[in-house]
RNA sequence: GCCACCGUAGCUCAGUGGUAGAGCACACCCUUGGUAAGGGUGAGGUCGAGGGUUCAAUCCCCUUCGGUGGCUCCA
């Protein structure tokens, strides 16, 4: 007997262990048609989350709780569970339909994903897919669709599995049954599109939808190139993705979305709203902030700036580069020579180098070089041989150069060092916008959310050991702060930890835990569920990040505070305690935007380019209806300058629903529209983004005060307060 | 860096083996109009760059630069 408890707590009774698909016979036969699959679970279990996801087919051997999968909830929600299984399924078609196309292709891994699927698969030699075949790759498919061929899943012991594999050939498919045998499968399962040994079959674990027909609608989508195992030394395969949906009207809808995605995408809109520009001529990864963007970015800063000034910080300035010897203190050099700008060399030692015969690969182990008594001291005070021997050479074979900066810190390590602090003193806290340079790979480079120059919020606070847990309280809640006055409640929060078998660490293994323990504490402080990562750490201590996705579910890491051991021992920075005697402070590294390019990026897609007052370039359009009532108009803006709002005139002799257009275009957040009538009343008429109506007139002095009381409150758009919001109650 | 795709006017995009077009934007003229495009005229392009094939290349081929989507990477 087993006894089947339903989503509705009703229990059914079975005398032999049912398929999934034999309860939902047993519920109705309309169930039992749309049924895709199940999802089971020890009684009452909370399916959602413990839940198995299994086929139709699936027996069910014991008592259970089971929520049959459909394409839609009962709710009318489309079922994730169902996407799973229609992705998953039509990975296995889209592969048969491109073994098809092209014979020899060898099929690696195919799994679905959060809004599609993909396979990964080795083309043989010479052989390549291009965009072009996707047609044909969709009619293939689309015959085995509509073949409506089940799809049956067979189990073989390890041994008999693993043999049947190796017979095959395939060594990516052998790898994945080892590492499903690691995993602790008891046996390997297959899935024939069909008839088992007939027909075309992959090693999978399942689940699956009952039958081909199953899937609705499907579209192939990109090619891309990836590794195997993610490893660059191995196989380069080639990435097909594809989506599918139960319905045509549901592919539709994704392709709507898409689309929705791709205006709000802050590379489209910063064009259309002249927020940035890249230059091939100025390079790859380096933005040009145009008046509009510098606005934005302007507003952000001061912005941050006055909440600094409440928290004690100080403004301080340092320059774009740094010698060489700085960055092989702090480390930064060479162990990050790969992401860094190359080394600048005087002009005078590279004319030396190179009359002196000296090759390429012997410049770059001197450029490396340090003295002996620079190992020695740094090494010394490490504890640790930082500096390896074979780095060290003679001093009239070093070279100096200067970087330019791919951190900030060093920097500052100096500015704080330059002068004696006394335990009263600390924290000392030193903030800079700080613009530094890195080299991100080419294929990397992404609007303004990764470039190759930027400038961090960035702060450095030197404090004592018992200062660090209300240091970094404080650093959270300024991105708090932020995020709150922004409207961005879409983020989530990574404690970033040593990787347990990481060596890049650099550091006393009894400070990295007792730092790791302040960022965990001070994480719990937020309110908000955060995940800890290991192998998430900087080389030189833990760290809190803050994530945020972009329009197209790609993550970006923004605001983060991180907690650093190592570098006041490199630059052996100390201050006098109360016993009188040196002690090594500890420093904070953080920066709550993270970096105004990537949160800049990052924002115009929050707003869709539409910022609230106060950060809009521009903040309110003045539309005369005629030239009669240009006086009047230029009276209004003169006075809304001289309250520090941006606004202006449109002159143009266009008609006023033509000036509406524009503004609405330019996603400016008020209009004012006047007119003799307005002149007349000493009142404006006022229209807001978003909301296709004249709001009303509003006494001209009213207006101008409404507007920058909106702008100084920093007022998302139409929250109370606003000149909106007055005008719409 | 790797794979696929893309590169035509300031922007969005058509187009063709016989040296180019639209809409918007821009300039000028008419229009002075009350809440999402009034009308007309005009200017604007070495078709990303270099090389090759051809009588002839924006179009075909190669190289290169840049962009996009992924992969790898991200102190």
């Amino acid at each position: 007997m087993v006894r089947i408890t339903l989503p509705d707590g009703s229990v059914k009774e079975f005398a032999n262990a049912p398929t999934v698909g034999e309860v939902a016979a047993s519920i109705g036969a309309g169930l039992a048609k749309s049924a895709l699959g199940g999802r089971v679970g020890t009684t009452g279990a909370n399916l959602a989350k413990d839940g198995e996801l299994v086929d139709l087919a699936h027996p069910i051997e014991s008592d259970s709780s089971l929520a049959i999968v459909t394409a839609k909830n009962r709710d009318g929600t489309v079922s994730p569970d169902a996407l799973y299984l229609l992705r998953h399924s039509c990975a296995h078609v889209m592969a048969e339909a491109i073994q098809r196309l092209y014979p020899g292709v060898q099929l690696v891994y195919g799994p679905p994903l959060e809004t599609n699927f993909y396979y990964d698969m080795l083309f043989p030699d010479g052989k390549v897919m291009s965009a072009d075949d996707f047609e044909k790759v969709e009619a293939e498919m689309a015959k085995i669709v509509a073949e409506n061929r089940p799809f049956t899943r067979y189990e073989l012991p390890i041994a008999d599995g693993i043999a049947k594999l190796e017979k095959e050939g395939s060594k990516f498919k052998l790898d994945n049954a080892q590492r499903a045998v690691e995993a602790g499968s008891k046996s390997l399962s297959w899935y024939a599109t069909g008839e088992p040994g007939k027909n075309w079959e992959d090693l999978c674990r399942g689940p699956h939808v009952p039958a081909t027909g199953k899937i609705g609608a499907f579209k192939v989508l990109s090619l891309a190139s990836s590794y195997w195992k993610g490893d660059e030394k191995l196989d380069r395969l080639t990435r097909v993705y594809g989506t599918a949906f139960a319905t045509k009207e549901e592919l539709e809808q994704y392709a709507r979305l898409q689309e929705e995605a791709r205006r709000r995408d802050h590379r489209t809109l910063g064009k259309q709203l002249r927020l940035f520009h890249i230059d091939e001529m100025v390079g790859q990864g380096l933005i040009l902030w145009t008046p509009k963007g510098s606005i934005v970015r302007n507003e952000l800063q001061n912005f941050i700036g006055t909440e600094l000034r409440k928290q004690g910080y100080h403004q301080v300035y340092t320059p774009h580069i740094g010698k060489l010897d700085l960055y092989k203190t702090s480390g930064h050099f060479p162990y990050y020579k790969e992401s860094q700008f190359p080394a600048i060399v005087e002009g005078d030692d590279l004319t030396k180098l190179c009359d002196s015969g000296c090759s390429c690969g012997e410049l770059v182990a001197r450029i490396d070089g340090v003295s002996a008594q620079f190992a020695r001291e740094l090494n010394e005070r490490t504890g640790r041989e930082v500096i390896a021997q074979d780095r060290v050479m003679d001093a009239d074979k070093l070279i100096n150069g200067f970087l330019l900066k791919p951190m900030n810190c060093p920097h500052h390590a100096k500015i704080f060092a330059s002068e004696p602090h006394s335990y009263r003193d600390l924290p000392v806290r030193l903030a800079e916008f700080g613009t530094v340079y890195r080299w991100e790979q080419s294929g990397e480079l992404n609007g303004m959310t990764r470039v190759r120059g930027f400038t961090q919020d960035d702060a450095h606070l030197f404090v004592r050991e018992d200062q660090v847990a209300e240091e970094v309280l404080g650093c959270l809640s300024l991105v708090k702060i932020i995020f709150a006055t922004l409207g961005m409640h879409e983020y989530r929060v990574r404690v970033g930890l040593r990787d347990p078998d990481g060596t890049k660490y650099v550091g006393d293994p009894a400070n990295w835990d007792k730092a790791e323990q302040a960022c965990r504490d001070a994480a719990k402080t937020l309110g908000v569920p955060f995940s800890e990562e290991p192998g998430e750490a900087a080389f030189y201590g833990p760290k809190i990040d803050f994530v945020v996705k972009d329009v197209i579910g790609r993550s970006w890491q923004l605001g983060t505070v991180q907690v650093d051991y190592n570098l006041p021992v490199r630059f052996d920075l100390s201050y006098t305690g109360q016993d009188n005697k040196p002690h090594r402070p500890v420093m904070i590294h953080r920066a709550p935007f993270g970096s105004m390019e990537r949160f800049c990026g990052v924002l115009i897609e929050h707003f869709a380019g539409a910022f609230p007052c106060w950060l809009s370039p521009e903040q309110v359009r003045v539309l005369p209806i005629s030239e009669k009532s240009a006086p009047y108009a230029d009276e209004l803006v003169a006075a809304l300058k001289a309250r520090g709002v941006r606004a202006s005139v449109d002159h143009g002799n266009d008609r006023v629903q033509a000036k509406i257009k524009v503004a609405a275009e330019e996603k400016i957040p008020y209009m004012a529209v006047v007119g003799p009538r307005d002149a007349e009343n000493r009142v404006v008429s006022v229209r807001a983004r978003g909301v296709e109506a004249n709001l009303g007139e509003m006494p001209f002095d009213a207006f101008v005060a409404g507007i920058a009381a909106e702008i100084d409150a920093r007022l998302l758009s139409g929250a109370p307060g606003t000149v909106q919001a007055a005008l719409t109650k």
